[in-house]
RNA sequence: CGGGGCGUAGCGCAGCCUGGUAGCGCACCGCAAUGGGGUUGCGGUGGUCGGAGGUUCAAAUCCUCUCGCCCCGACCA
């Protein structure tokens, strides 16, 4: 391709809405453009890349005789209303109306119109196991689009649903999911992690994501040194700690703590560390009224945990300032355990400390040196908290670190959630009707595209993957339009490299070479060659990756060979860190 | 949905408080010089000041309504 054929919309600014990286440099690089909130345009070049990402998925997808089909993205209400979505899965859901007051939906996911077109099609169990496939625009009118592509209310992604008569069957094509999943962000070239996972509101009980590691990330993940656990941070378990409490050596004693609230103050305030404050959450119980969660001051509540216990009220909820006074009698910042009259919900952790400090139930007040089984009743121990970095890890093996990543794929068993509510149901040996057992497969294919920015960009821009990169080559000539021979040079390498099947971007605009640079830089073309009257002189090109600071001369006539080399050991590369994250 | 902010040229912004008929940088077009890291000079193109209504002799500026976008808090690829 030549820049002057080519829409190069680079801005040297990036606009004043775009908060992350990735967002910034689609912008800048003219990747896409916003129409609306949340939803954009892609340019030649975003499209580009977009195009080789879903390459890969196509590909890895047809590889384990998966097929494709292409889905409407309006989807009729009533299969919504048989499924029971229409009314659980609430405004995220756009919903539309025909001319003949008809309603419809804007597909977020596809369930629905699998399940429909499975009941239909398939009769039989010999004709199973079965897993389709789409590369598909879906819209979530999310409450607060941001980040870009990153967090787009229409976006595209790739989703499958396998069909099956019994679990083993799934549990099999999910575990080849799995590894085709692995698959494809090793050849993307992305560092990623798989972990356990909730599996929300999608239904099911065993699930997996995919989270592309970067430290912009929205989500945080935890997995072991050994390599051998890996969960998102909602379902990370923490082991109850090692060794038993320490005896009470203190005597628990009111002080007075003036304008003191958070842990953070109260710390810094009595001189004593986070880690022997507690820290008391009251929450709604099941039964009505309040529960006591006592965290210790260094860490953070869970909610999926604390929702998973018996005594609390699902969603969670905080009690409001006005609840605490009435049931506590003072503000949210001297709530303590002591005292309380309500059930209390200790952290393992918590419900080790000794000597501790906590809220005293009264306005400005704080209790030091306070005991468990002395100045109140043992609690009921739970794990409720966050895993930290350093944590035992959940199989016993080494310690938990913590990352960030951002979600691009997820796997989940669904079972006979959608089949059962929608009658697929197929035959078995003994000619029985039996539901049908699935599975669905979601990548983020959009989204892949911003995590690759936010994982590998620099000062000047973007350093895409050679895998997914909009042109593996960018060609530049200094001051080719003052001379002939040049022009003449440059042209016949870059129908050379056309022959040679390397997607080159030739910059024949009459520019300076500082802009050309620029632009090649902020759109993240990873290998470059620069030809000039001077190297022409001495047959040589010069060469330079994305990455390198200096540049090395080439000579013209074994170019072409040198480049491929460099291009597929850079995918390989590439691919081979990815493995190793 | 609750709280906050912003809408002025393609992008980034000033002007608004204190009404007097719109400006800067980048980009774009032309000419010249320059020619290996966003070069320089000269000259240009481009704006219903988000929209509607009101106040006023006069509104980008003041008032009301409205639309859009962004940021901070509960979900998901």
């Amino acid at each position: 391709m030549r820049v002057s054929q080519f829409l190069l919309a680079t801005l040297r600014e990036s606009p004043a809405d775009a908060e992350v990286v990735s967002h910034q440099l689609m912008v800048r690089a003219g990747m896409i453009r916003q129409l609306a909130a949340g939803i954009y345009t892609w340019l030649p070049l975003g499209l580009r890349v977009l195009r080789k990402v879903e390459a890969i998925i196509r590909e890895e997808m047809d590889a384990i005789g998966a097929q494709e089909v292409f889905m409407p993205g309006v989807q009729p209400a009533e299969l919504w209303q048989e499924s029971g979505r229409w009314e659980e899965y609430g405004p995220e859901l756009l919903r539309i109306r025909d001319r003949h007051q008809r309603d419809f939906c804007l597909g977020p996911t596809h369930e629905e119109i699998i399940t429909d077109l499975i009941r239909r099609e398939i009769r039989s169990y010999k004709q199973l196991p079965a897993n389709f496939y789409q590369i598909q625009t879906k819209f979530r009118d999310e409450v607060r689009p941001r980040f870009g592509i990153m967090r787009a209310r229409e976006f595209i992604m790739k989703d499958a649903y396998s069909f099956h008569l019994t679990q083993d069957s799934l549990q099999e094509t999910y575990d080849l999911m799995y590894q085709v999943y692995s698959r494809m962000f090793t050849r993307l070239g992305l560092r990623f992690r798989a972990v356990r996972a909730p599996t929300g509101n999608i239904g099911g009980k065993i699930s997996h994501e995919f989270h592309v590691l970067a430290l912009s990330g929205e989500d945080r993940i935890a997995f072991n040194t050994d390599n051998t656990y890996a969960a998102s941070l909602e379902l990370a378990e923490v082991l109850p700690p090692t060794g038993s409490r320490g005896a009470p050596k203190d005597s628990m004693r009111t002080v007075a703590t003036p304008g003191q609230h958070t842990i953070e103050e109260v710390s810094r305030y009595l001189q004593v560390p986070p880690d022997r404050c507690a820290k008391t959450l009251l929450v709604a119980g099941k039964k009505g009224g309040l529960v006591a969660i006592v965290l210790r001051g260094d860490h953070e509540l869970n909610r999926v945990k604390v929702e998973s216990l018996p005594e609390i009220a699902t969603p969670l909820s905080f009690a409001d300032a006005p609840e605490v006074r009435v049931v506590v009698g003072c503000d949210f910042g001297s709530i303590g355990p002591v005292g309380l009259n309500i059930p209390v919900i200790a952290d393992h952790s918590a419900a080790r400390l000794a000597d501790f400090v906590c809220g005293a139930n009264q306005d400005e007040r704080h209790l030091i040196g306070v005991n468990w089984g002395r100045d109140l009743s043992e609690p009921k121990v739970a794990d409720v908290r966050n895993a930290v970095s350093g944590d035992r890890s959940p199989d016993g093996r080494g310690t938990l670190e913590i990352a960030r990543g951002i979600e691009v794929g997820h796997i989940f068993q669904l079972g006979d959630k959608y089949s059962a509510a929608m009658k697929a149901v197929c035959l078995n040996e003994n000619g029985d009707a039996v539901d049908l057992i699935m599975g669905c497969y979601g990548i983020g294919v959009s989204r892949i595209v911003a995590a690759a920015i936010e994982q590998n960009h620099d000062e000047r821009g973007i350093i895409w993957p050679t895998a997914i990169s909009p042109f593996s080559l960018a060609l530049i000539p200094i001051n080719m339009h003052k001379s002939r021979r040049l022009q003449d040079a440059v042209m016949r390498l870059y129908e050379a490299l056309s022959a040679a099947g390397i997607e080159a971007l030739l910059d024949d605009r009459k520019e300076r070479p500082g802009v050309m640079f620029a632009d090649m830089e902020l759109i993240g073309i990873p290998h470059r060659l620069v030809m000039s009257e001077r190297g022409l002189d001495a047959e040589k090109v010069e060469y330079q990756r994305r990455t390198d600071t200096e540049p090395q001369q080439v000579e013209l006539s074994e170019v072409i060979p040198f480049v491929q080399a460099r291009i597929s050991e850079s995918v390989l590369s590439r691919a081979q860190e990815a493995s190793w994250a």
